[in-house]
DNA sequence: TCGCTATTGCGATATTATTGCAATTACAAT
DNA sequence: ATTGTAATTGCAATAATATCGCAATAGCGA
């Protein structure tokens, strides 16, 4: 019985007939340490170290996402960026500093069930959802000495 | 005093210095009638009929960006889209069906009123939003005949 | 109407993403 | 452990996207 995050990233490739390879690995731990959304560009060099091909980076991620190991999360100007979701990481909202680009994980909870309720009825069939929150972050809208 | 939603680009582009061209009103009207998000690649075919260049579409959304004319939004499968933003068309959020990737707007309100409470004594100063719901549309889930 | 400056077209160029195929490797079954 | 098979990878080419420089054009304030 697997109880680690690698461990269940390769009981959910296996499910689903994907092979757990080094290079998937580390793509993940690339993702996981970082800890907050990677734009392609960034991911490529981070794994081009360890000499992870850009094609494989491609390719990995367009798997992750479709098992739902990665989503897409949409930076400042535009830029599209990965990160882990449940169960590689806590269901979180962002927000966004439209200055300065940071980006900070908010606790989603109190968002969620009222997102839930307005769904009710819709005969829409919810699986997931993202919120992003834009704005200036402390640092930014302080007055700069 | 201008009522219309195009005499409200032109004032909007003039106070900013930007100018009011035959182009942007071109790309403006077809993200007005598309009424849903448009991928930049479709944007670009959609205004090329009225000999809007390629290059003039990527500077001129760029610059709707930075005048908040336009937002980004992130469809199924990571692909970036554009679409207006208030007062230019009304505050929205986002079912996007994870088959077959349509998506259809949601009101609101509801929501929004538990989103701005739970950033209240943040110390963040929130601008604007994006909601966005993933799942499965009615065509999609309802069992086919 | 004029003049200044933003905008545009165009083609070239840079950047980013995808592909085909042979070699390699994970891993289930033996 | 060993083996067979199908998934994965590297590589370099190619395709697709996005950006640029600069001369010509055109908004728009005076």
């Amino acid at each position: 019985m697997e109880r680690t995050s690698e461990g269940h990233l390769k009981t959910l490739l296996r499910t689903q007939g994907l092979r757990f390879t080094p290079d998937r690995l580390r793509i993940f731990r690339a993702l996981a340490d970082a800890d907050k959304p990677v734009p392609v560009a960034a991911l490529i060099s981070m794994v081009a170290q360890d000499g992870v091909n850009q094609a494989t980076v491609y390719r990995t991620l367009e798997q992750f996402l479709a098992v739902q190991v990665v989503q897409t999360v949409l930076l400042k100007d535009g830029i599209v960026a990965y990160e882990l979701v449940p169960p590689f990481s806590s269901h979180h909202h962002h927000f966004i500093c439209l200055d300065c680009g940071a980006v900070q994980d908010l606790p989603a909870e109190r968002v969620d069930s009222a997102l839930d309720k307005s769904m009710e009825g819709t005969g829409l069939r919810v699986m997931t959802h993202k919120v992003d929150i834009y704005g200036q972050c402390e640092k930014c809208h302080t007055p700069s000495p």
